[in-house]
DNA sequence: GAAGCCACTATACTTAAGGAAACCCATATC
DNA sequence: GATATGGGTTTCCTTAAGTATAGTGGCTTC
């Protein structure tokens, strides 16, 4: 019994996980467009309130990665005819797939922080 | 009932969340982390044997990341006193509680390229 | 009519990450 | 003694990513 044995089978070609993580990274690279999504989880949200929840995102930052979000099928962008006008932006259910990908993300920071902080 | 309810609970704090994913990022940020912790995930490798299976990886970056993860405790180095000397690395028990991490970007890519290239 | 909010866009600048190439040391093989 | 292999390090250079700052346009409030 190999104390760590890992779960992803050993035949698997090797360059196959490769490839498919490079997939993944592709969409949500870069600094900022992580944290979009895990904003948008929360439910839809406007340019503002997203520029707010992230500290130390721009507002460049921001349009561009919506925009490339949006290209990909990840969010919606909407315009809503309010008082003065508000854009709001939602995850597609194609974007609600990237949740355990998030979750499983903070929930090892989670663990991380704990061992760095010493419980 | 609504049709994507998250399971990420509203009342938890949105901004723990993405403190948590910054701390997972700042350990495998970077072009190839991932990937060497990847292709570990399937033994110990040496150095060599590493660059071989990540494609366009140099030794220059190799050597940066490796000593990184190494600080980082997600690997060890070994130097065996082989012929010519080999240097293997091998996953620490805190480098495969990552391996969830790996497995939900893997399965997300994989199904993301299925998507893009039409099935 | 000045100021403020929302959602951006434009321009200019900085910086850090990564790439390329050369080199180092030891052993060992032709 | 020339070349190869393993495991790197050093230097230089390029480029993409991100930052800072300012401005736009429509509408509303003081």
């Amino acid at each position: 019994m190999e104390k760590y044995k890992s779960m992803i089978s050993e035949q698997e070609d090797c360059s196959k996980i490769l490839f498919a993580i490079q997939d993944a990274l592709d969409l949500i690279s870069g600094k900022w467009k992580i944290k979009v999504i895990s904003v948008l989880l929360y439910g839809k949200k406007n340019f503002t309130d997203l520029q707010r929840q992230i500290d130390g995102l721009g507002s460049k930052m921001l349009s561009k990665d919506l925009q490339e979000l949006e290209v990909n099928g990840v969010i919606t962008r909407t315009v809503n005819a309010t008082k003065p006008i508000t854009v709001s932006y939602e995850l597609t259910p194609y974007g609600h797939t990237m949740e355990p990908i998030i979750q499983v993300l903070a929930d090892w920071g989670t663990e991380h922080r704990h061992k760095i902080t010493g419980r």
